[in-house]
DNA sequence: TTGACAAATGAGAATGAATATCATATAATA
DNA sequence: TATTATATGATATTCATTCTCATTTGTCAA
């Protein structure tokens, strides 16, 4: 909270508050000059420490990050892998299940899988014979 | 479905079902007796194509895996790493939210993040003086 | 300002989970 | 049995992430 905030990791959190999506460490590294690579992993670590950021595991060999904002779910398209923020915020439930369990929640991720509307459109247009469109992950 | 199974796969499964707890593909591995490592592997991924068990993300280093059963939440311990099941089924809601988004759910995955009771416990001993006890995790 | 200590940095090595390769073995089927 | 496809395992490889460590930078007291 109080505690002072490289310029580096500064510039880290810029990245992902003004995008508001979510990015693996690889893609902030890209969008950022002359910060290593090591640092960039500290920075996302301390962020996600503080809260300032989420560190989210959406099933990707990587794991992504997003700036800690309103409560809301994500849908990983099991055909074209994006990723989609669903609005709903469902933390309130989830910290009074694991309460009844004697647990605290901190944070919750709600992550579903399954056929995006851009992906089930295209499977529907092949069977009609229309060209294929991608959607991009 | 109706794909045979080798026998290995059958094993794999096996180990999954018998425990019905959430095993890493190391700790398969070390349960089952002469399966190389890419069977285990390809067992798993067969069996998560399939649906019999499920690939959770939990934010830890290596995914882990589970039989597929009821629709339940995980809780997963900040402190000691623990994971717990919370028997609640918020399921219904998460599809009907990404339906209004116009995508299609094949399952979703719900993960709290906190401290566990075993542990917030072990806290409020260290702070009366208590010797601490260790959550396994 | 200077000195001293703590924290941050980055280049590169190391780790480790997961995947790819490929020759061999096994099963399925004609 | 011959043929074909699939499964297997030892091993190499990939690649995200973490670690190491020498160097730099920031902080604060004197």
């Amino acid at each position: 909270m109080s505690e002072r905030m490289s310029a580096h990791t500064r510039t880290v959190l810029g990245v992902l508050s003004e995008r508001r999506c979510h990015l693996t460490a690889e893609e902030i590294l890209a969008r950022v000059d002359g910060i290593g690579t090591a640092t960039v992993y500290r920075a996302l670590d301390h962020l996600t420490e503080s809260g300032q950021i989420r560190k989210l595991s959406l099933g990707k060999k990587s794991a992504v990050y997003e700036y800690t904002r309103d409560a809301h779910m994500h849908f990983v398209c099991s055909c074209c892998g994006a990723v989609y923020d669903i609005r709903a915020d469902l933390s309130g439930m989830v910290r009074e299940a694991a309460r009844c369990g004697g647990h605290h929640v901190d944070w919750s991720e709600i992550t579903a899988h399954g056929l995006c509307g851009a992906c089930r459109q295209s499977r529907e247009g092949a069977q009609r014979g229309d060209s294929p469109e991608r959607s991009d992950a």
